[in-house]
RNA sequence: GGGCGCUUAGCUCAGCGGUAGAGCGCCUGUCUUACACACAGGAUGUCGGCGGUUCGAUUCCGCCAGCGCCCA
């Protein structure tokens, strides 16, 4: 017997133990088969909302298609995170008062590290189940992993034996936290209110120019001060030299097409070694880029040289005290003209939080413009497809101006890059230190203490999962994947790669369909943050409402293009909706409906039967319409509104009077039609409900909860009969809406029972008169030709044609009857005079389809007969 | 500044060339033997504005306004 009431803990996480302990998630069953690999969270992350959404979508597609008998693979993992695995053991050591990563060394570092990882590295891919995600877990793979790290090291020595990476020495974000270079996508824009200063430029020879900047600390590195060709102010001043204040350095005023007239003075100082801007300029120009800020901001003289006592007091100082300084000394000097209050775009690393700072370094890059090629056709030919659509515009527009990837990272964690240097300065890239050794034989080699950017590794993710770069079955089998499913925030980051490097590793794409989810946000549309205090722990959501109800929530409002939009209120709803589930399965239950295997459909005869199927393969088409076309929302709504409305307030509804009635002749056919309505329902919200949906199926006998998991998903069938039977009930659910309506109206108390007459064309609803008289609380029908021939007052109302006649003397508020009369007659006014200006229009009989013109005929006649029978009922009120 | 998207019922969003929909909320009534996380009934929309195409536009096209995101 089932709980009175619906408790989602009191099984879900018994029901996934038993899932996974029978490997029911595990690929190989044979059959065509269905790949996604999980976008592998962050191995120090635990799992976030958006992370809900994504696994929630990724794992209704593969619950979906494994019942469709497809061999799913959904492959599991996560990824190493350089950065941010570093930070999380470095601050452990910290806080425990050990040694620090330098004094610990590397070797010993790196075993602190999967230390941490066996430790504490398997929080989200728990979380993950806890969501009941149906991931393959025994093939779960860590992207440093000895296989994956072998797919690395294959991969970075193809790249570079094709010339698609190389060193080179340019600027590159750096992060002065983390001291390591970081990637162009790594870097956020904060706006930021800071200051505009103008500081005067003596000239040799006399005279000045001012300079307006916003980092006055790199000018101890200015190299030249540019002005626009065109720009009068300044033609003369060309090829004159000015002298660097606080320097004492002489540098040449130049004329540049990149300076715009309009900012600031016209004039700009250049420093190639600390602007991305000066760089071009600098190159351009062939100007010297002297650093003088260190890997952690610091002031450093070593490339300028030492000065006055004010310039070499400066050495060391953190690059926002000599900013300071600087404007301080300036000003004390006479060389600060003014400052300006400026709010400007400063580039912030978007680990540490702190300004970014272009540093000028050596580094190993990827050749991405020459890789994207590739990439771009796979999309352009639709090789691989973008759902929704319009990110492809996204997508060609950042592939089309890619710039080279600095792949290289001063960490520690990760993949240390396959590079070994001889003293005489010679690089070997090799598979292994042998085979490095075996290239330069007798000679001392140092191997490149940095490590490889943790997206490289997950560019490999779809392949070096299925074993790439041995030529393995599953990696036969399986790639091409099939979908990934991912944020939009992520096309540039990981998407991009993965399909530059499939194409490059394999020369094929990695996946056919990628599917762009929005992301979550609160009720009202604010992004989740810590700071604002409206984040939604999908774990505490789990205890609150079960994971079913939060699957359901995301995926129905998984809108495609649209971002989510969660609130409490949203999970109560769905939540409801789970307990109705429980609710009519225990109706069934509780009245003796039990599953029967051999029940035949084609059987039922009775037309409330027939009506249930019809409106079941309705709903398993539509939901599999829906899954197909990845619209999670509608698959959603149809099944809610079949599960609610057709089978819980019709169907059940009506069939209590036949389930009551152990003599019925129709029972054993409606009890029939329900098991496998419920049956089919089960299966259908299986994918986005999994957990509730296995109880019942194993509780109501249809099947343990593990097999539920490869049942074969529903198919629509027509069955005979199928109109009549609709037509039929269809005619007696409008019949019960107008007499209730009509109650409603004429305030009727809910309890009354109340007299009954059913006019011409109502003997269809004769077999039906026990539900008529339950459900709308109608005395035993009387039928006539004319219901309301000396009926005495009363109500009309209609149902489709037939005419409902409510005798109501006494009960009847005559005012009240009058008005809703009225209104429907204005309705059927409205109607018909539509239809009829539509039929008058020769232009519309001339170009309208047949059907069209038709279909308004049909609708005129039909607006006409309601006319004339409101018109009369109207006559008789008075 | 460039690109993309959005604007439909109080809120969140479907729909999209031929009679405007859902969920939640709201109002009224009901503990009708699965369910008050329920049942029944009801109200609410110049489908952002202006033009155009069309027999017909919420739906297609153009312009404008407001909002959001991405890139400079």
């Amino acid at each position: 017997m089932l709980d009175k009431t619906f408790d989602p803990a009191a099984f879900e996480q018994r029901l996934y133990a038993r899932w996974e302990a029978a490997g029911c998630f595990r690929a190989g069953r044979g059959g065509e088969p269905f790949t996604i690999v999980i976008p592998p969270p962050n191995v120090t992350g635990s799992l976030h909302i958006g992370h809900a959404l994504n696994n929630t979508l990724q794992d209704v597609l593969v619950r979906f298609r494994r019942m469709q008998g497809r061999d799913a693979l959904w492959m599991p993992g996560t990824d190493h995170a350089g950065i941010a695995t570093q930070m999380v053991v470095e601050r452990e050591l910290a806080r425990r008062g050990e040694p620090d990563r330098r004094t610990l060394g590397r070797a010993a570092f790196l075993q602190r590290v999967w230390q941490w990882k066996e430790e504490s590295g398997g929080t989200i891919t728990r979380q993950l189940r806890r969501l009941g995600a149906s991931l393959d877990w025994p093939r779960e793979r860590f992207t440093m992993d000895e296989g994956l790290s072998r797919a690395v090291i294959e991969a970075f020595v193809r790249l570079h034996e094709k010339g698609l990476i190389y060193r080179d020495r340019r600027l590159v974000n750096w992060d002065p936290v983390f001291q390591t270079a970081i990637s162009d996508l790594e870097v956020e824009a904060r706006e930021i209110k800071g200051s505009l200063w103008y500081i005067r430029y003596p000239l040799e020879g006399g005279g000045d120019i001012t300079v307006a900047t916003t980092r006055p600390e790199t000018m101890l590195a200015d190299t030249a001060i540019a002005v626009h060709p065109e720009d009068d102010r300044y033609r003369a001043l060309i090829g004159r030299r000015a002298i660097l204040p606080l320097v004492g350095r002489a540098i040449p005023i130049l004329a540049d097409p990149s300076c715009d007239p309009e900012k600031g003075t016209g004039a700009v100082k250049i420093t190639p070694a600390h602007d991305f801007n000066d760089f071009e300029v600098g190159r351009r120009h062939g100007l010297p880029m002297p650093t003088v800020l260190d890997a952690e901001g610091r002031i450093t003289l070593e490339e300028i040289g030492p000065g006055d006592d004010f310039l070499n007091s400066l050495a060391g100082q953190d690059r926002f005290a000599a900013r300071r300084l600087i404007v301080a000394e300036l000003e004390a000097r006479g060389h600060l003209v003014r400052t300006e209050a400026h709010t400007h775009q400063v580039p912030h690393g978007d680990r540490s939080g702190v300004p970014i700072e272009p540093r000028l370094t050596m580094q190993w890059y990827c050749d991405a413009p020459r890789l994207a090629k590739a990439a771009i056709e796979s999309v352009e030919q639709g090789r691989v497809r973008f759902e929704p659509r319009q990110w492809e515009n996204s997508f060609f527009a950042w592939m089309r101006q890619i710039e080279p990837w600095c792949i290289s990272r001063q960490l520690w964690w990760g993949h240390q890059i396959p590079a070994w240097y001889t003293p005489d300065g010679r690089i070997i890239v090799a598979r292994s230190e042998e085979e490095a050794a075996a290239q330069a034989p007798g000679v001392a080699l140092t191997r490149d203490p940095d490590v490889l950017d943790t997206w490289f590794s997950s560019a490999l993710w779809p392949f070096s999962t299925l074993g790439w770069p041995e030529a393995t079955p599953e990696l036969a089998r399986h790639y091409p994947t099939d979908v990934l499913v991912t944020g939009f925030d992520i096309i540039f980051f990981w998407v991009a790669r993965m399909m530059m490097m499939g194409e490059f590793c394999l020369g094929r794409e990695p996946f056919r369909t990628v599917v762009i989810h929005g992301l979550v946000r609160d009720a009202r549309g604010q992004k989740m943050s810590k700071s604002k205090g409206n984040v939604l722990d999908p774990l505490e959501l789990i205890e609150a409402y079960g994971a079913d109800a939060l699957r359901f929530t995301l995926c129905a409002l998984a809108s495609p293009g649209r971002d989510v939009k969660l609130s409490r209120e949203r999970l109560e709803g769905y939540r409801a909706f789970a307990t109705k589930l429980w609710n009519a399965a225990r109706f069934l239950e509780l009245n003796g409906i039990r599953p029967d295997p051999g029940w035949q459909r084609e059987g039922a005869r009775a037309p409330l039967a027939r009506w249930l199927l019809a409106r079941t393969d309705a709903a398993v088409a539509e939901a599999t319409a829906a899954l197909e076309a990845f619209r999670f929302d509608d698959y959603a709504q149809a099944v809610y509104a079949f599960t609610w409305g057709s089978f819980c307030d019709w169907f059940i509804e009506l069939a209590k009077p036949v389930l009551q009635n152990e003599a019925s002749p129709e029972r054993a056919d409606i009890a029939g039609a329900a098991q496998h309505a419920l049956g089919t329902l089960l299966r259908l919200l299986h994918p986005v409900m999994p957990f509730v949906t296995a109880e019942l199926w194993e509780k109501l006998g249809y099947g343990d909860a593990v097999g539920l998991v490869t049942a074969p998903w529903p198919e629509a069938a027509a069955p005979p009969g199928r109109e009549e039977s609709l037509a039929a009930i269809d005619l007696l659910i409008e019949a019960v809406g107008a007499i209730r309506s009509v109650r409603a109206a004429m305030r009727v108390p809910a309890a009354a029972t109340i007299p009954l007459r059913i006019g011409r064309g109502g003997e269809v609803l004769l077999p039906y008169l026990p539900q008529l008289m339950r459900l709308a609380r109608v005395e035993q029908p009387v039928f006539a030709a004319d219901p309301a021939a000396g009926a005495g007052p009363g109500a009309t109302a209609l149902a489709g044609e037939v005419e409902l006649f409510l005798p109501l003397a006494g009960v009847i508020d005559l005012a009240a009857a009058r008005e809703r009369l009225q209104r429907e007659r204005a309705k059927a006014e409205a109607q018909a005079r539509a239809a009829e200006e539509r039929l008058a229009n020769p232009d519309f009989l001339a170009r309208a389809r047949e059907e069209v013109v038709e279909e308004q005929r049909e609708r005129l006649a039909s607006a006409r007969a309601d006319l004339a029978r409101l018109e009369a009922a109207l006559a008789r009120i008075g």
